[in-house]
DNA sequence: GCCCCCATGTAATGTGTTACATGATTGC
DNA sequence: GCAATCATGTAACACATTACATGGGGGC
């Protein structure tokens, strides 16, 4: 794991636009879902630690809400941070460690698991075309606009690439011996 | 994340042939260090669970080196957990992560973000060629050889796939204004 | 009146890496 | 003899989810 990243993430979602814990929340997990999630659990803690540190501070509080704005330290900070080098995390598939192991589930349990993954293939790139329509049809600023394409279309490449792999395996599935 | 899925993976390297925790450890990263990872400070601890539980069984001790098998009933649980219905681990990328937030780091340190996934993608690429030369030429079982070419392909696929994005993405961010 | 969404926050628990401590064996 | 690899294990810390507790506001 990398070590603070929800605060990256918190500090970079503020850096666009202030918003609440709630918000930040649903910011994460509508926008840039398809490669990025965060918690409650996380988030409140990590607004708590950044406002201590006078990197966030608050715009305004209506009753329980509070809406949080990045300060120019916390803006400088943001940039540090993105240009600093940083480790990968590696990665786990639980769906290909199942598939691995494959000769103990067998091909029938290996089926289902490849046809989940392909559903949730076609879903994934439903919820990434109506991303596409939102970023396309304006309403996000220009200076953010071509680095959103760019993510979105990593999610849109890499999950054409596993819908495609589903469907061959399959296939492959079909012409294994039961 | 998921439960107990270092239990799974230990599990399962052991249903494929008895080994150490540290041979584990090894199989892991050269066999399918592409899509999953354990560490040491997991499987130690993980092991010593497993055995208090009768599900896996010293096989031998050689001095300080342990090789462990799986038992039976160590089988037929891993058979059971496979065939369990699991969640899916939300993907976090840092790359995507940072990309997305390119205004604040602007246009170089986004060139140099991507080049480094491309140069990666070539690396795992040969990785993956080697891998796939060990499993076509004998030394692997029959019976596995069908599923560990099915998750080899994925990574065929998935890292394929995020190599045409890098280039994709450099030659996009070449005409993007300073 | 009730349910859903907005909203904040804490506690318990699980998961995972890294650093540390130790030492045998193998190849040069 | 010395370095690299094999080998085991623990402790400290970092990271993350889930469940819980609480309550306002809007729509039906």
């Amino acid at each position: 794991m990398q070590p603070r990243t929800t605060a990256l993430a918190v500090l970079g979602v503020l850096a666009v636009e202030p918003s609440t814990g709630y918000g930040i929340r649903e910011s994460i997990a509508t926008t840039i879902g398809y490669f990025w999630s965060e918690s409650f659990g996380q988030i409140y803690p990590t607004l708590a630690d950044l406002e201590q540190r006078e990197l966030i501070r608050r715009l305004r509080a209506e009753g329980r809400k509070v809406v949080y704005e990045i300060t120019p330290g916390g803006l400088e900070h943001l940039q540090t941070v993105l240009a600093q080098d940083f480790v990968q995390a590696p990665p786990r598939d639980a769906t290909l460690l199942r598939l691995f192991f494959g000769r103990f589930l067998g091909r029938e349990g290996c089926r289902q698991l490849v046809e989940q993954t392909r559903l949730a293939c076609q879903q994934q790139l439903a919820e990434l075309a109506s991303i596409r329509q939102r970023l396309e049809s304006s309403a996000v600023d220009a200076a953010d606009r071509p680095y959103w394409l760019m993510t979105l279309r990593s999610g849109e490449l890499a999950t054409q690439a596993r819908l495609v792999w589903a469907s061959e395996t399959l296939a492959v599935l079909d012409e294994l011996p039961a």
